[in-house]
RNA sequence: GCCCCCAUAGUCUAGCGGUUAGGACGCCACCCUUUCAAGGUGGAGGUCACGGGUUCGAAUCCCGUUGGGGGUACCA
């Protein structure tokens, strides 16, 4: 470092004279080799705002053929947690993305945890001394806080007084030598004219010499701050381009600066808008969900949420409202990442995600679905049921309101079952497909086939399908047609042979299919019938049907004490979504 | 207080001096239909935050105002 000290001009950006040049994508990429991070710090989740601009740096560095860093800044001792780590490192994979360098998987530029690398910025900070770039400055935190709030009711209050500044050297020599509690400042130049940069995002800012601060490098403790080692590592890592959420868009004049100090090269910045929640305030817990993880735990698909999220600030074209991780690296561009602050909105989301739950297959389906199966400890023995209670909106999967009836089967019984029976689980997908928006409404909608030769019959269902003149001779037919031995037990067999039924006894389609639905599926909604059909088997809907016809008893003959709906799932992490 | 940034329908956005202001989600209607969906068709919804300029012409350029966000720490 000490090599390029004189060889970067402190004014690194008046060397190139056009705006337009500066922003170009091409240009920016053209200066050296792409290098970006993401250096989140583990005080707690990923945060969907942290993994929007982990996909950006992910993109950005995947478009240009450069390296992908990942950084933890742990520095905070405090609040930083090596499971906090492990947990941002999982939600990252779980999207989808990939890293060249970082914790675990190593890389030249390492080690990539900051709280190892305290020896880089103890060292830089001599080589800082040695240029007279900082100073020592004896100002306790007391003193600082009172002169900040009383030049803070004067109204002048821009940063610290530089008090310790004019120490002769000798003197701070000395009093360090005593042992005197010290920070050490950055001695900003005060012939500096503004400090300006031309932000990918943002294009030109420019804050004012006097807003500048002889800010704290180094604590008393002999700790670094956070705008000093986010430049060392920025620097020593090579970084080519700072993309980073905009609350670090007023550290940058500052980061400059010790860049300045350090002579090195100054890498480009891009600053993303924050994400907002439905009151367009900053996204935070109390508006509902905020971290990756419990929307995994909500049944969204990784791939339906790096698509929300990269299209949340940033289009390929304004048309373009699916794409995927192929799409995303070869098209992605700094260029068209959007200034305003983005509102998170749920609806939209829901939506994608059901688009992509309607493009993923039946194979790769029950591979989602497996975990839910087993939350619900449902398997093909049915010793299950549901209902819902008849307050609840008559749509399918409302799970907060279900009531669970029976024996679960334990995790190892359902992964056996789904493993042993694989082609039936397949069978499931064309009848949700269409109509799950996430995971978490497959199991509700599909209860029925879950519990075996009865089924909890829905009253509200009841009263308006299974309640008319006749019923017994319209399901007493049913039960004839679906007994014929030469009935090949397949949806369009079924079909074909309950279509003819309703001319012949004289009622409506409708009012035939629907009794048939109830029966059978316990509720007026349902997915479709001649699939549920097939799917549930010729001898449990006999069953059912010969149920539906006793009046006097109309539940199932399990056991009617409801036992625990299940915790882990869908009712996990207990924020509610009340946005 | 001071500094920086932002502003196109409820939401995400396209637009980069001349468009009937385009697309998507959501919403409404109709079609399809045994339910719910999905799909199809059509529709409502924008004084392009407000006020001044510049220009033959402004959502687009400039200046104010308002509103929102961020920073102003020995947090990151």
């Amino acid at each position: 470092m000490t090599s390029k000290h004189e060889a970067v001009s402190p004014k690194h950006g008046a060397m190139i004279p056009d705006h337009e040049v500066m922003t170009s994508d091409h240009e920016a990429v053209s200066r050296r080799p792409v290098r970006v991070r993401f250096a989140p710090s583990p005080t707690g989740k990923l945060h969907i705002g942290g993994a929007r601009t982990a996909i950006y740096n992910w993109a950005f560095a995947r478009r240009h053929g450069g390296a992908f860093v990942l950084r933890i800044e742990d520095t905070d001792p405090e609040r930083s947690t090596p499971e906090n780590t492990a947990q941002i490192i999982r939600s990252l994979h779980w999207l989808g993305l990939d890293w060249d360098e970082g914790p675990e998987r190593g890389g030249e530029f390492g080690p990539y945890l900051q709280t190892e690398r305290f020896d880089s910025y103890r060292e830089t900070l001599e080589h800082l001394k040695q240029h007279d770039a900082v100073y020592p400055c004896f100002c306790t935190p007391e003193e600082l806080a009172a002169r900040r709030e009383r030049a803070m009711t004067s109204q002048t209050y821009s940063g610290y007084d530089r008090t310790c500044r004019s120490i002769p050297s000798e003197e701070a020599a000395v009093r360090i030598a005593a042992g005197e509690a010290h920070t050490w400042r950055l001695k900003v130049p005060l012939d500096r004219g503004p400090v300006t940069w031309d932000d990918e995002v943002f294009g030109r800012v420019s804050v004012p010499a006097d807003q500048l601060d002889d800010f704290i490098l180094m604590r008393s403790d002999n700790t670094p701050t956070y705008n000093y080692v986010v430049v060392i590592d920025d620097y020593l890592m090579q970084i080519s381009h700072v993309i980073r959420g905009d609350d670090h868009l007023s550290n940058t004049p500052k980061q400059i600066l010790v860049y300045e100090a350090l002579g090195a090269e100054i890498p480009r910045f891009a600053h993303l808008s924050m994400i907002l929640g439905g009151d367009g305030k900053r996204l935070s817990k109390r508006q509902g969900a905020t971290s990756v993880e419990l929307y995994r735990d909500r049944g969204y698909l990784p791939q339906a949420l790096l698509n929300y999220l990269a299209l949340l600030g940033w289009s390929l074209d304004g048309e373009t409202t699916l794409i995927d991780a192929e799409g995303l690296t070869s098209n992605f561009s700094l260029e068209r990442v959007s200034k305003n602050p983005a509102v998170f909105d749920k609806a939209k989301l829901d939506w994608m995600n059901s688009a992509y739950i309607r493009e993923l297959g039946a194979k790769a389906f029950v591979d989602w679905l497996e975990p839910w199966l087993v939350d619900w400890g449902f398997t093909r023995e049915g010793r299950v049921a549901w209902s819902w209670d008849a307050d609840a909106d008559l749509c399918l999967g409302s799970a907060e309101r279900a009531l669970r009836f029976g024996r679960p089967a334990s995790p190892e019984e359902v992964v056996a079952d789904v493993t042993a029976h694989r082609a039936w689980y397949e069978g499931i997908y064309p009848l949700v497909c269409e109509r799950a928006r996430t995971l978490a409404e497959v199991c509700p909608m599909v209860a029925f086939l879950f519990s075996g030769e009865a089924v909890l019959l829905d009253e509200r269902s009841m009263e308006k399908c299974l309640r008319f003149e006749g019923v017994a001779d319209v399901l007493t037919r049913v039960i004839t047609a679906l007994s014929d031995e030469r009935l090949i037990w397949r949806e369009a067999a079924i079909e074909a042979a309950l279509r003819a039924l309703p001319e012949e006894l004289g009622v409506k389609p409708k009012t035939l299919f629907q009794a048939v639905r109830v029966a059978v599926c316990g509720n007026m909604v349902s997915p479709p019938l001649f699939g549920s059909l097939e799917l549930l088997g010729r001898e449990h809907i006999l069953t059912r049907l010969e149920n539906a016809l006793q009046p006097s008893s109309p539940l199932v003959p399990l056991s009617q004490t409801p036992c625990p709906a299940p915790v882990s799932r869908p009712l996990s992490s207990g924020v509610s979504q009340n946005s």
